[in-house]
DNA sequence: TTGTAAGCGTTATCAC
DNA sequence: GTGATAACGCTTACAA
């Protein structure tokens, strides 16, 4: 204790220690220093219960160790998962991260950069929709899922190989008759390429492909409609789904089982995300984001020092597995 | 731009707006100043960009408005959610979130706390399992599911009482041969008291209940094992099931699956959390967890000025909700 | 190798 | 109401 009720600083760890301030900064940043000297430092520490001062210390070294992640929430599993992968990779290397959520809204995502760039964080990353986001160039962005520009480096998935790999897989499990189905940001991003991809390598493989993309502010009505149009007698039109989240492809396979459309026996569904559910695996086939890498490239390109020669576009492969709702377990 | 190729600062900007430095300082903090004096500081910071920098003003202030919130993992549905809630709720209140990720380790979550400390949070809500986690009690703390002692408010729902309300109500759906089972952390906590509810209200109404108690580092090995020795002729010895979370009881319900055993037509189980699964809703019939006003009252208490007063533990209601895993819907 | 002293960007206390 | 000036706790030349 220092007399007074707040907490030890050096000062008081250098008059505790019999040595001088300076020598207690060096301890703490390992510079080298006479072991007798370090020693009684380090006890003298000990003894106060003496901890840095980040802040102190950030405002002289303009490195504060804090990394924004700026989402939409954490209710979607990929959301949660990749949060902890990037929270995980930042730990890894000594850096916190500070958790700025924005349930989809511009303004708040503005405002967290804001917040992040007066917090004097090292770096943000973002998941972000607002199509005009202001980022000061002061501090390195990297951004996921969307591209913003050549000189803002952008991380995703190989979404479009993703599309054309689900698409392989139907075609490959007999299906003829294909469908995609989006629901999203209106905000176009990388993942707009799942479908894509899909539509595209089923026309070069000669099969019909309808698809359905909706914006979060359609809902799911329109969803539902369609599948009760495009069912005859029982049947539904389709064989084969691709569905942009595994969320979506749970939520389209129980509104087929109301129609007595079973899934995989009438028609087989693949997702995109491929999160497992804590006590029940995957909880459909899919085709799986590389989360951990996804989470260590950010990681790696918001903290590297040289911020020239960096790519703008980043994609990491993704794979096929399957988790019930195809005919191939 | 000031010149060199930092960011301005409040000399900057006190410079181009043509006022003193405390005049500045006196705007940012909503100190009276004259209105004209105002608005030029005012167009003098946006024309250079100037933001305050959070550090330099919590190395003077000592307020940080930064809260810790320490959580084994994000992949598990509730601790995502809690997470999310506990974020909202500081932002409300325009304090950020560092979130500090522990997996269960107890040295991790020491070094998170200290992490924590040393950056100067303004408090720490912890979801930890370290008996003897070590706490300055210069920084509010408050514990979230586990009671460490009259000095730390811990808050956690109403868990006795849930397993109380599941007991009740398997026994209102007709079920006789009770069974409870939980897997968690060796170290005791408040979630212990969900067993405790459900088999003294068991009891109480005379019927038999068993339990099987696991740690994680059991493995999900022992239940199989203990379900395999209680299915006779494909029939379970018990007709309800009382699990201690929502993704035990998914676990348990495949395996019984494999046997042929089909929930809620043979057995009827109800879990723990009530978390809806994105795209699904409910995974099970369950005990739901208040998690919002969770979230609230950790944010309110470990914000609070008076620390004096302070309830030592706070459980919140729970409720039943059904879904599809017990006979009432 | 050790000690000294000048800031880092704010806030807060004073005279004016 | 306004404008110098001294901290806040630390890092880092630079001098000893």
């Amino acid at each position: 204790m220092t007399g007074n009720g707040s907490l030890p600083t050096m000062k008081d760890v250098a008059r505790s220690a019999g040595v001088a301030l300076g020598t207690v900064s060096k301890v703490f940043n390992n510079i080298p220093v006479g072991d007798s000297y370090r020693q009684r430092v380090l006890e003298a520490a000990d003894r106060l219960g003496y901890q840095v001062n980040n802040y102190a210390r950030g405002l002289k070294t303009n490195r504060t160790y804090a990394v924004a992640f700026i989402v939409p929430n954490l209710e979607l599993p990929f959301f949660a998962i990749l949060t902890q992968n990037i929270c995980q990779a930042l730990e890894r290397r000594g850096y916190r991260m500070i958790l700025a959520l924005t349930d989809f809204s511009p303004d708040t995502e503005q405002s967290c950069v804001r917040m992040a760039q007066q917090n004097k964080v090292d770096g943000i990353i973002g998941l972000t929709y607002n199509p005009n986001l202001h980022l000061k160039d002061s501090i390195p962005f990297v951004s996921f899922d969307r591209y913003f520009s050549s000189s803002i480096p952008c991380v995703a998935s190989d979404n479009f190989g993703g599309g054309q790999m689900a698409a392989e897989k139907l075609i490959e499990l007999g299906c003829r008759k294909l469908l995609f189905l989006r629901i999203g940001s209106s905000v176009s991003g990388e993942t707009d390429k799942r479908g894509d991809g899909f539509e595209v390598c089923c026309r070069a493989k000669g099969f019909p492909c309808d698809s359905l993309r909706l914006f979060n502010e359609d809902g799911y009505e329109p969803f539902k409609e369609f599948l009760a149009a495009h069912i005859h007698d029982g049947k539904l039109d389709y064989d084969g789904i691709f569905c942009a989240s595994d969320g979506l492809a749970m939520a389209i396979r129980a509104n087929l089982a109301e129609w007595g459309i079973l899934v995989p026996r009438d028609v087989q569904i693949i997702g995109f995300d491929g999160i497992p559910v804590w006590g029940s695996g995957l909880p459909c086939s899919t085709i799986v984001q590389p989360v951990a890498q996804l989470a260590e490239t950010c990681v790696d390109i918001v903290l590297k020092e040289d911020r020239t020669e960096q790519p703008s576009l980043i994609c990491l492969p993704v794979c096929y597995a399957s988790g019930g709702t195809t005919r191939d377990s």
